[in-house]
DNA sequence: TTGAAAGCGCTACCAA
DNA sequence: TTGGTAGCGCTTTCAA
């Protein structure tokens, strides 16, 4: 034994290394055998109170702490979940990470986070490697360019639970999470109607992006619920564009919305980027908000209050989002959810009413 | 192996469980060793080019990936880094995650990532976790409430590669990447004297907190080489505070400042925060900006260019903070730096100009 | 109440 | 060129 103890100190001189105590080091130590160790430390009724306490006393003292790669490959569970996100550099997303890791966190799961960075091909190859890993389920929320669900329907059935957050669809029978878009973009333009605006322009992205269509509907559903006439000429499809290319759009839109005869009083802006360019374009033309141009819009930023005038906006749950989704992942792990019987659950939003969208001074009621 | 494959028929239809192919499994199937199948799928020397083809081929048919829980405890290695941080729900925070995955993805590992919402206790834990899970490494950026580092000394003291990023300091000695802090208020004071104003106030956090001192040091280094006095009632450090209470004590500090009798002619806040709260405030009490008051702030949101006015900000460069973190951590856990030497990097900022601090319109020269 | 041994899937060493 | 075998650290029968 003091051999032993002799070694490791100059182990650890020349290595800075100290490996970490495995069962069979205490067992040795101990003059216990491995088995008995490992009863012990899980607090087995096998084991006699006076060996227990002698382990228990020795792993402490000595920072015992189990290895979770042979406790994984033992047990065939490795304790983990894998999420897969476009992009981990986007607030809406943190937000939704932060639940999922809270619920996670709770349940004492890890998680490994992959980004797909909007690519099929990423996105597949994030899915095999936390296969690979042993991950024991995985959450995700699609890539623009899947349309083909298969690489999740394989690893589905071979047995790992799979949920879809945020970008849900009908494509993919599966449990998932997300919002009710429709409902979101009804709500903000009933609201709009509501405090005096008659002729609403909506900016959206598209097309044949899930959402986005969600939205365009409820937007057309409560123009028609009000009697009032769906004008294409105010309606802007901003192409799937990112960046400078997607501001430029929307600078045109905006342009050609004043250009016209009649131009609205009102804009819905369907999704985050879309809202902050608006209010940027609409301010660089002189435009006032919301004298000449009411503005909502979808948007995911907490400075939205700061914004100049404070900006009304469709806020959505993306904590709960991600805290649901891991929930439900979980229960599917855990055997608590039946993995046969999907649902798709959707959240309702939140309207956050500020000046950019105060009723019209002009409105009679 | 008729009744192989109609045995895992069966067990698919009953289970909706295909289990993973094993080495074993190909083995037996292709009626070679296990050994013999390792090495031909490794490509090995060894094995006779008609017998990898089988192999491969077999693998490629049946979907075989190796199960890389046995293969770390095999190695010893799980192929991961783990990465500790006080909240993920925040701009700056992803960023810096987004160029850790960058350059972790880019050397074959993968990310583990876990919060330690400002506590130390739990940033305790993580670390716990993250050593059982096999990380080969851990990048962390300290909870506020780290004054001691024994939890780290002692993981590194178990050959376990530790780079602090961030939030750094001298505390510690490790491998360190943030920013010059100091260098950041040093230029942001001086561009607003180089544009005219002279009564500079400044709103900070703190005390005690590294970097936010650091901050403090540049702004008084700047006022002195330009032979500007210092003067403290110009000078507000709004607590270590969050939420609401930050924001009324900023409120507050923005009132008296206002309220002097030689009010200041621009403010420099050294926080994200800081910055937005006084814009509001500043906004709120009539102030124009920067007519009244020129503005100046660090600032991790892409809306600043949107802002009224845009706001000049102090850029941190957040992705590439993480990059190189993570690129220092993989160079000292595959042994191309040396676990002693000990280095901070301190990354420049980058000064975002725009309407907030634009030249004083009294100025001269 | 304790211990021996098998085995999770893989790699690597050595023998054939 | 191929195969047998030991063993990574753990859990879990089954014996003692």
């Amino acid at each position: 034994m003091d051999a032993d103890i002799s070694g490791m100190l100059i182990f650890s001189i020349y290595l800075n290394v100290m490996p970490n105590l495995t069962l069979r080091d205490m067992a040795k130590a101990l003059g216990l055998s491995v088995s008995t160790v490992s009863k012990a430390l899980r607090d087995s009724y096998e084991i006699g109170a006076e060996t227990k306490k002698r382990v228990l006393d020795y792993a402490q003292a000595n920072h015992y702490f189990p290895n979770r790669m042979a406790k994984s490959l033992k047990e065939g569970k490795s304790g983990s979940v894998g999420v897969v996100i476009c992009s981990i550099d986007n607030n809406f997303v943190s937000r939704m990470l932060d639940g999922i890791d809270s619920a996670c966190t709770k349940a004492g799961y890890d998680l490994i986070i992959m980004q797909s960075k909007e690519s099929l091909s990423q996105e597949k190859s994030c899915i095999r490697q936390l296969e690979a890993r042993g991950v024991e389920g995985v959450l995700i929320s699609p890539s623009s360019e899947t349309v083909d669900f298969a690489h999740l329907s394989d690893v589905r059935a071979m047995g790992m639970p799979v949920v879809l957050f945020d970008r849900i669809g009908d494509r993919f029978g599966s449990y998932q999470v997300g919002i009710d878009n429709r409902d979101g973009a009804f709500r903000a333009t009933q609201h709009l109607i509501a405090n005096g605006y008659k002729r609403i322009a909506m900016l959206n992205i598209g097309p044949g992006i899930h959402f986005a269509m969600q939205r365009s509907r409820g937007y057309a559903d409560a123009l028609e619920e009000h009697g009032i006439p769906y004008r294409d000429e105010y309606v802007h499809v901003c192409g799937p564009l990112a960046g400078e290319a997607l501001k430029g759009a929307v600078t045109d839109a905006i342009r050609s919305l004043l250009a016209l005869p009649e131009p609205p009083d009102a804009l819905f802006t369907a999704t985050d980027q879309l809202s902050t360019f608006s209010l940027r374009a609409l301010h660089e033309r002189g435009c006032r908000i919301p004298e000449d141009m009411a503005l909502i819009g979808f948007c995911n930023t907490e400075l939205a209050p700061i914004l100049t005038p404070p900006l009304s906006t469709v806020y959505q749950p993306a904590f709960e989002i991600g805290r649901i989704a891991a929930e439900k992942l979980i229960g599917l792990i855990t055997g608590k959810e039946h993995p046969d019987h999907y649902e798709t659950v959707m959240l309702p939003i939140r309207l956050d009413v500020r000046e950019s969208s105060r009723r019209k001074a002009s409105a009679s009621a």
